[in-house]
DNA sequence: GTCTATAAAGGGATAGAC
DNA sequence: GTCTATCCCTTTATAGAC
């Protein structure tokens, strides 16, 4: 809560913290710029200066998280075969619910968030590839219910209240274990 | 969208059917009640006729779907075993998702929605039995991720809009399906 | 049971002083 | 880069006519 002159061109990345954390807890709709204003010790005004407008800031909030999306989907889509690469997607969407615990929320639940993402056609296919990537090729009724279930359970998990105890390194073997068992049973059984 | 004089004494469940649907869209917080009275073609006085306050609303939409809760949980408790009662929970929360594909986001997901059911005692307990239910006795971090993944991932997946196009009986079917055999496969590792 | 009108508060956003 | 002050709009909620 002190917040002793921090240093100087870090206005931007302090806005962002607060509004993950006020997303999070409240949902984009749920959160005014008084509230972000308010936890962060500053007035509306001083808010403004750093963006323009309460979109650009779910913007930028999502953008953190995309980034790393990005990149671990083109090394996915680099694997030689349909096995390796839905194996490294998996391994690259745990990284990255555990790597924004607290961001997932807004990421995946928020309606508001999501008309956003939306908007912007940079982040339109990156879901698509995403589903596309741990689909595999041809999929069945049965897969895409397993796949659907994995993938948003995987991020459901991670920002759970209840596993907040568990530690980041404990929570990534195990929802890497968890959803790898439940993909190689599913695709046993016809 | 037609609404021709709908039947008298109807009009409380007309608003919590609206208010669904909006809720489902925007989230609780990004739904006014204005927004609600528009998509049913009255006025706001009209909405406030029937509950009075917006949080009434959120407790009603809430309400019809806990009540099913309820009934599920009292027949799994009865359960002559702890992994007779985990089958019987999984499969009453499978056909509460199901028969609730809208609402589920609502009540999962929203955090407006999530204060309200916390602030209401008779909805505190349910959860944690529902999760006692599925966890079993001494629980270890690994069937605790799983319990998680799969409760999370059943409900996300029934209201995910990539699912939309599967049928309610085969949903429910292959979410029973999925969540069943991904237990039994972390059952059996330690 | 539904309307108009309105009060009171809070939201997003901007202008301009410092 | 941060503040005060302000504008305008929407929101929740109520009172009272029909």
């Amino acid at each position: 809560m002190a917040r002793p002159q921090a240093p100087r061109g870090q206005g931007r990345a302090r806005v962002i913290n607060a509004a993950l954390e006020q997303f999070a807890d409240h949902g984009v709709s749920g959160t005014s710029l008084q509230m972000i204003a308010d936890h962060l010790g500053v007035t509306k005004a001083a808010v403004y200066y750093q963006f323009h407008a309460k979109e650009e800031i779910v913007l930028a909030v999502v953008e953190e998280a995309f980034d790393d999306m990005v990149r671990f989907l083109e090394l996915a889509e680099a694997a030689p075969s349909p096995d390796e690469a839905a194996a490294a997607a998996l391994a690259g969407l745990v990284d990255l619910v555990v790597d924004h615990r607290r961001a997932v929320s807004t990421l995946f639940g928020d309606p508001e968030a999501g008309r956003v993402i939306e908007s912007h056609h940079r982040f339109q296919g990156l879901k698509l590839r995403l589903g596309e990537l741990l689909l595999g090729p041809e999929p069945d009724v049965r897969r895409r219910v397993a796949v659907t279930l994995v993938g948003a359970g995987t991020a459901q998990a991670a920002m759970s209240p209840e596993l907040a105890d568990v530690a980041d390194e404990t929570l990534r073997e195990e929802l890497l274990h968890t959803a790898r068992v439940l993909l190689a049973a599913v695709a046993g059984d016809t």
